[in-house]
RNA sequence: GGUCCCGUGGUGAAGUUGGAGUUCACGCCGCCCUGUCAAGGCGGAGGUCGCGGGUUCGAGUCCCGUCGGGACCGCCA
């Protein structure tokens, strides 16, 4: 055993190496390895070979065959390394070309089998039955390499966010409710009994705070709790790199936060991405028909309003915009050539979402068109629409007629649901949306606008003078990062004028009495002097998951919940005991009566 | 709250028109085996077909409900 002085930095009192960074240039030095029996396999009364396993990978050891060690049995064995005999070396180990002999075995703890391999093979497995026994779940290669990811990409943030001189500040989980936005986690507080305190959807609020108290540029990794339903890129609990900055604009955020991605994206891929592109909200729109573009491929919605300017078929002369998306029989044969299910099935989509219809035809030979409204059309129309979009035999055309924002949605959303590859397909397309509008829809109870992104965002300086009179029209200082179709993160400018915030939340009906109610310990130090400030926060979660060629964030999550928010391995959430609750002054309704 | 998919020994699958808990692979236990590496050979154990009800002479299979898991819509300022 090696002294505390002369060891590597990976050995310890009980190793000297990790089990697959042992080499050739090795041979003929005695080592010691820990590790979990992967694999045993028998050749007769006096040889066996063990594969053992750490989370750098296996060696394989010659044991005699009487030796009583089994499957994830933990060890610890002394060796010889030793060259492999002619013909032995196995080139898909990074220790194929040696092994350990005249091995000591000391056994650390015995096992029973596992209820599953612990090898690729799981990633077949039930999620159910891995989140169950997810500490055997994580020994597995895959998960090993997701969470070392994971750990090297908060550290390359953090490096990139103290390079810009961003100071990195903890801030409560225990904070007063504020009802707007996501679904809180209410936690009951024991000494004002009918209290509560809730667990941050975000450190929103005390980042400005931080602002206002003069720390200048505020980071941190965030962990954010938000009680809405899961998906595959949604958990109860996620993290964020939440970060805030004084004194600068829109563009020294978005550099300030595209060198903490960049920074993340190489020490994972070992490349630098290219520079960030930006897009406008409205030409995301317009082109992707999301507020969330994947840009790695095409099929962009081509815009068809003028076409039609003067049709006599009703349903697109009475439609405020009509735009159509060409499924390209080339790059997708199989969705251009659907039949007439999976044609009702795209209509039923359309829908769903809010289309009054959707109009599909098949371009044939001599870009003849064969739809169902074909009939409806001029010649001229037909003619100018297979123009307007490019189409070649064999494609099929998707058209929307309806409101500008329905049009985009629709076919935005037919365009992923028709090509969208998985989310970890390279190459990887970062983009910056800006220019967001200000509000979105109209709050169906009180009639009022509703922000967009929260209400403390800046209006854009160019559109201000129309708050009063176009509210709808004004695009806020906001913007969203976005990676391969996921929404990364997003964040605006501040607004650091009492006065503006006053406008702003009277546009959203919020009265300068109800605001010092609901907002007042976030409003009141504004009063103080609050620098111009803005920031941004991105899901850490997902760009992990991306980076690591995951489609789901609870692959690079230690210990995530299900769909339903439980863990199958604590079973969490229990009940508890009623002497809890009544400490908590909380007595329990009965369960709601079954229909 | 809604739509869709899945649930069969420890794991993954197959199971036909409704006809005996049947089959395959891996794992597990035992025996054999001196160069394998997802070793190989022989033998064995292992089941409330998620649960409850219904139809039927008979249900893994059909119907209803329910629980669990997953994808999506709503929701996620």
């Amino acid at each position: 055993m090696p002294t505390q002085q002369n060891r590597s930095i990976e050995s310890t009192s009980l190793r000297t190496h990790l089990c697959a960074n042992l080499r050739a240039s090795d041979v003929g030095s005695t080592v010691t390895v820990c590790g979990w029996v992967a694999r045993r396999r028998e050749h007769g009364e006096h040889l066996a070979f063990l594969d053992v396993r750490d989370y750098s990978g296996i060696v394989q050891c010659v044991v005699d065959n009487a030796v009583d060690v089994r499957s994830e049995w933990v060890v610890q064995i002394t060796g010889k390394v030793q060259p492999r005999p002619d013909g032995t070396v196995n080139k898909n180990l990074s220790t194929g070309e040696i092994e350990l002999s005249d091995c000591t075995i000391t056994v650390l703890n015995a096992a029973e089998p596992p209820p599953f391999p612990i090898d690729a093979r799981a990633d077949d497995v039930d999620e159910n039955v891995r989140l169950k026994y997810r500490y055997l779940d994580i020994r597995r290669e895959r998960m090993q390499r997701n969470l070392r990811i994971r750990s090297k990409v908060n550290s390359a943030i953090r490096g990139a966010m103290e390079a810009q001189q961003f100071v990195e500040v903890e801030t409560p989980f225990l904070m007063p409710s504020t009802p707007e936005g996501a679904r809180e986690f209410l936690v009951p507080s024991r000494k004002e009994p009918g209290s509560f305190y809730a667990l941050p959807q975000s450190p929103q609020l005390w980042k400005q705070l931080l602002m206002v108290a003069g720390i200048d540029r505020y980071y941190q990794i965030a962990r954010c709790l938000r009680d809405e339903d899961l998906r595959a890129d949604r958990q109860y609990e996620f993290m964020q790199l939440d970060a805030e900055m004084s004194f600068v604009t829109k563009d020294d955020v978005l550099a300030a936060i595209s060198k903490a991605v960049v920074a993340a994206a190489e020490a994972v891929l070992g490349e630098t991405p290219p520079t960030i592109e930006q897009i406008t909200w409205r030409d995301a729109m317009n082109r992707f028909g999301v507020d969330k573009p994947d840009m790695r491929f095409g099929m962009e919605l081509v815009e068809l309003t003028a076409v039609f300017s003067s049709t006599e078929f009703k349903a697109f002369s009475s439609a405020a915009c009509i735009k159509g998306i060409r499924v390209d029989a080339t790059l997708y044969p199989e969705q251009a050539a659907y039949g007439r299910n999976k044609l009702d099935a795209l209509t039923d989509r359309a829908k769903q979402i809010g289309a009054k219809g959707l109009v599909w035809m098949k371009v044939g030979e001599g870009l003849a068109l064969d739809s169902p409204v074909a009939k409806f059309l001029s010649d001229a129309e037909r003619a100018s629409l297979v123009s307007s979009m490019g189409a070649q035999n064999g494609d099929l055309l998707l058209l929307v007629a309806d409101e500008w924002a329905t049009t985009c949605e629709v076919l935005g959303t037919l365009r992923n649901d028709l090509a969208r590859p998985p989310v970890h397909e390279g190459p990887y397309k970062y983009v910056w949306v800006i220019d967001f509008p200000l509000f979105v829809g109209v709050n169906a109870t009180t009639g009022k606008p509703q922000p967009g992104h929260h209400p403390f965002c800046q209006p854009h300086p160019d559109d201000i003078e129309r708050l009063e009179s176009d509210p709808m029209s004004v695009r806020a200082l906001a913007y969203d990062l976005v990676l391969n179709g996921w929404e990364l993160g997003s964040g605006s400018i501040r607004i650091h004028d009492p006065e503006m915030q006053r406008r702003v939340f009277r546009q959203l009906g919020i009265s300068d009495e109800d605001a010092d109610k609901r907002f007042g310990f976030f409003l009141q130090p504004f009063k103080y002097g609050a620098p111009p400030h803005g920031g941004f926060a991105f899901g850490t979660d997902r760009l992990v998951a991306i980076l690591a060629g995951e489609e789901n964030i609870r692959e690079v999550i230690a210990f995530p919940k299900t769909q339903s928010g439980s863990d199958p391995m604590t079973n969490a959430p229990t009940p508890v005991n009623p002497a809890q609750l009544n400490e908590l002054g909380i007595r329990l309704l009965p369960p709601p009566a079954k229909s």
